[in-house]
RNA sequence: GGUCCGUUCGUCUAGCCAGGUCAGGACGCCAGGUUUUCAUCCUGGUAACACGGGUUCAAAUCCCGUACGGACUACCA
């Protein structure tokens, strides 16, 4: 095996669903690795007991399949590097944890989490910022301080302890990232990181740099969030004596009315989906939407997440996953945060719309067509949809688009009536129904032929005729042209929807 | 408060690293055209280098400062 090799993980947490800015995140993971030909896994970080949100990883799971993201590695691939959940490699953590503290770059602390809250409110109270480090970790409890007789004796009696990483004094660190170039850092600011809990398991930070180094990751690509922990992660690979890794860290996405990143807690509350796929509380049985279930194309949805925050360097918006991976690069993605923008999602979506063979449309379109009562063969549907589809955003809204191919108009809409249901209109109508009844062949080269000819013969405006022909066949002022219309909805129905137009709206005085 | 990161049209962004084209594209919006209608489509328009200083013949681009925004500051990830 080639320690050379490109290796990326996607690595979250399952503490509920995953919103778009994970997705994202796991999608630019996607393309590096299928860009450097190297592999992709999914790592559970399941380190947090009191956090965990059952459903969860299957949801990440299954969001990210809608997506068309696949793994090489993970907790359903499997793999050389397994197990791939971070509950199931509990023992390694602590091996590591100890190692560091025998190696002298680490320390068992025995503060509780309360005496340590109580000293933040009180240095907060006079303003100062209480941080576990260097200066201060000489009055606290912890085997730097205590006595080694004493520390073996509260080990042994099973005193609760944490393990707290010793960082080093006065040290500059200084390191490259891929995506925001040269970060410094001086080892004074940062604090004594608590590396194991309580309660046995690791913290992120131990857990991360542990699992990354033993899964050969050559590549860490992760939210800005974590920009403030990398010295820290940093110093934990020199304390170990390993290779780090590369790290690219990803502008966040933000919230679009203004404050702050965008978090699983906005679900509905911005008018659009933070989630790929719905998700329904566990707990309290609420309801969030998805992008799934809004109607969106996960193609058009991985696209237009991509475009957040990437771009290829030339005009084009419109890629194929595949087509992203040609030609994806870390080197052009962007240093700040971006707004989410709902409009341009729509038409994301309406690209893929046209884009869409009209069978694999029709396919989608026909289960909603039963929710209204409606069972037509498919070819019929596919002809509906090649001439509706660029009228809709969505395959739902394909259905105010089509409704009148499947039935006749119940009502006519009073404007369009008003506008366009003339003294004269009664009399045209009634010899224009006369004339498509005596046609043969009608395709809509056909009638419209004889219709355009009939109109100029008699000298009657094709507006006025149309329009009011329109009204009948269609119920409103709206539609694809209109002989398709009839060609589609066939001779018959057509001189059916004008005789109950007629006598609908009669002869207007 | 402290540390780190960022800042080009309303939004996504190109251009910045290797200073020198009316700062380009897309979404949206507006107007016009096409169409029997709506939509599509086509044409045009709208609108931005956060601010101040410095370097330079020349700065969106390099440097410094300020402002603003963001992330982090848990035995959460």
């Amino acid at each position: 095996m080639n320690d050379s090799k490109i290796r990326v993980r996607f690595a979250p947490s399952p503490t509920g669903p995953l919103h778009i800015g994970g997705v994202r995140t796991a999608l630019y993971n996607y393309l590096f690795a299928r860009k450097n030909k190297g592999k992709f896994i999914l790592r559970i970080e399941d380190t947090d007991q009191t956090r965990f949100v059952p459903g969860a990883e299957e949801y990440i799971i299954e969001a990210l399949d809608w997506c068309g993201i696949r793994f090489d590695e993970g907790v359903r691939e499997g793999g050389d590097y397994g197990p791939y959940k971070q509950s199931e490699r509990k023992a390694m953590y602590r091996k590591y944890a100890e190692q560091l503290v025998a190696s002298g770059y680490a320390y068992y602390a025995f503060d509780t989490a309360e005496e340590l809250a109580d000293m933040r409110k009180k240095s907060e109270a006079v303003k100062k910022t209480f941080i576990y480090n260097a200066d201060m970790r000489h009055q606290l409890k912890n085997s730097l301080t205590l006595p080694g007789e004493k520390t073996k004796k509260l080990l042994e009696t099973k005193t609760p302890y944490v393990i707290r990483f010793k960082i080093p004094q006065e040290r500059s660190i200084k390191i490259n990232d891929l995506v925001r170039g040269e970060i410094k850092v001086r080892s004074q600011v940062l604090d004594d990181k608590v590396l194991f809990k309580s309660d046995g398991m690791p913290t992120y930070h131990l857990a991360n740099v542990v699992d990354d180094h033993f899964m050969k990751i050559s590549h860490v690509i992760r939210g800005e969030e974590w920009l403030p922990s990398l010295p820290l992660h940093v110093l934990l690979y020199e304390a170990f004596g390993w290779d780090k890794p590369q790290f690219a860290h990803l502008p966040l996405l933000l919230k679009p009315d203004g404050k702050g990143k965008l978090s699983k807690r906005d679900g509905d509350r911005l008018g659009f989906p933070v989630f790929p796929l719905q998700w329904i509380d566990p707990k309290t049985g609420e309801k969030t939407s998805g992008y799934r279930e809004e109607g969106y194309f996960p193609e058009a949805f991985i696209n237009m997440l991509a475009l957040l925050g990437w771009n290829p360097g030339d005009e084009r918006e419109i890629f194929s996953l595949d087509e992203m991976t040609q030609v994806f690069s870390l080197e052009r993605v962007g240093k700040s945060g971006s707004r989410f923008d709902p409009e341009k999602a729509k038409w994301f979506n309406h690209q893929y719309m046209l884009k869409k063979n009209n069978r694999e449309l029709a396919q989608m379109f026909m289960p909603l067509l039963k929710n209204h009562g409606i069972i037509a063969d498919t070819e019929y549907v596919e002809k509906v949809v090649s001439l509706v589809k660029e009228r809709a955003h969505f395959v739902h809204e394909l259905w105010d688009q089509a409704d009148f191919f499947f039935k006749a108009p119940e009502s006519y809409d009073p404007k369009a009536v008003k506008k366009r249901w003339k003294q004269f209109s009664y009399d045209q109508i009634t010899a224009l129904k006369t004339l498509l009844a005596g046609i043969d062949d009608f395709s809509p080269e056909n009638t419209e032929a004889a219709v355009k000819k009939w109109l100029e013969e008699n000298g009657y405006g094709m507006g006025a005729v149309l329009n009011a022909f329109r009204l009948l066949i269609v119920g409103t002022l709206k539609g694809p042209h209109l002989f398709d219309i009839i060609a589609l909805i066939g001779q018959e129905e057509t001189l059916r929807r004008l005789e109950t137009g007629l006598h609908e709206l009669g002869r207007k005085e």
